[in-house]
DNA sequence: TAGGTTTGTTTAAAAGTTGAACCAAGCCGT
DNA sequence: ACGGCTTGGTTCAACTTTTAAACAAACCTA
């Protein structure tokens, strides 16, 4: 079969998406490191760990939600943990786990970092969209993500009850 | 002032945001890398040449379109003439500026590394995209990107004549 | 319990990134 | 034409990140 190009139109999106990105990702990573001393990835370990049951989650999982590989995990952990703001915990009920856990420090780092990183990504991003662009940015993203999920895992639903984790963040809302 | 938290609907998107971008770069990335050899910033480097008029740019202009320092381009251009794909070429109006300038080996692997991308690009993207929602896309990123350009780079407007490139592409479209 | 799978880490190598320092060339006012 | 400032681009060294393969321990299942 021959190629099917991008029309015109797909093709002004592409561009404008993959410059959008990048500066994004690079304006938030350079915010992050000066305020916060860490890029952004550290920071999503952090944040999602901050609201999570107990503050602490599977390195599995983790990996999972952030949609990185285990190991590169391991390393950003790694680094987290020698700097205090990250213990590390055996699991319990299965000892080839171990937990990500939030130490107090690294609450207060976050606690510290969180309201510059939600202004930044309140006015390069949020300010200038209109409500229904954020519903459409939100569903297109949604949409993408759902179709890349099960490419890397093959089968959808492996899912084991004990650790489910609540969808709902706690009060103060720590994003990414 | 306080922190203006996040909405529960603009967090939704932002994570979704965070998850989809990371997930299509991933997978754009291993794409090229295993049919092409090389990272989609190499690509796009070829890509961005391929459509310039004489199939050349300065260096400052392609950093400048792909959002990156002139550090990093010179590195990515440094390793790409060694494999022969791209070649540098001093610039006659202006003894200081030199040109990367896309050889016939690097069009030849663009033109045979384009459709396994742009299939992947349409696929994991346009494909789950309706007509409307492209058009949506590109006006946020269109927005973030232009609220993001004037950020680094003071004033907006150091225009040259002599350096202006046609925002239009030739026959073969090569994504990003 | 044997055999396969999942979890997480280790390791070494490669890759990429940064930032400062630097040089050469252009620009500009006097 | 002379200094001094700016611009374009590279170099260099340190550092961070990323990858992939190999591994061990714990689990699971028949």
């Amino acid at each position: 079969m021959t190629t099917r190009w991008l029309t015109p139109e797909e093709q002004r999106a592409w561009r404008a998406y993959i410059a959008a990105s990048r500066l994004l990702e690079d304006a938030i990573d350079r915010q992050l490191q000066q305020e916060g001393g860490m890029p952004h990835l550290f920071y999503s370990v952090l944040a999602n760990l901050s609201d999570a049951p107990e503050r602490r989650l599977r390195m599995t999982d983790l990996a999972e939600t952030l949609k990185i590989t285990r190991s590169r995990l391991t390393y950003v952990v790694t680094r987290l943990e020698r700097d205090g703001l990250v213990r590390r915990e055996d699991c319990r009920r299965d000892k080839r786990s171990s937990l990500a856990v939030l130490t107090d420090e690294g609450m207060a780092v976050l606690e510290r970092t969180a309201p510059g990183h939600v202004e930044t990504v309140r006015s390069l991003l949020f300010d200038r969209l209109t409500p229904e662009q954020v519903g459409q940015l939100e569903e297109i993203c949604t949409g993408i993500a759902r179709g890349l999920q099960g490419e890397a895992t093959e089968s959808g639903a492996d899912d084991v009850p004990w650790r489910r984790r609540s969808s709902c963040p706690s009060s103060p809302p720590t994003p990414s």
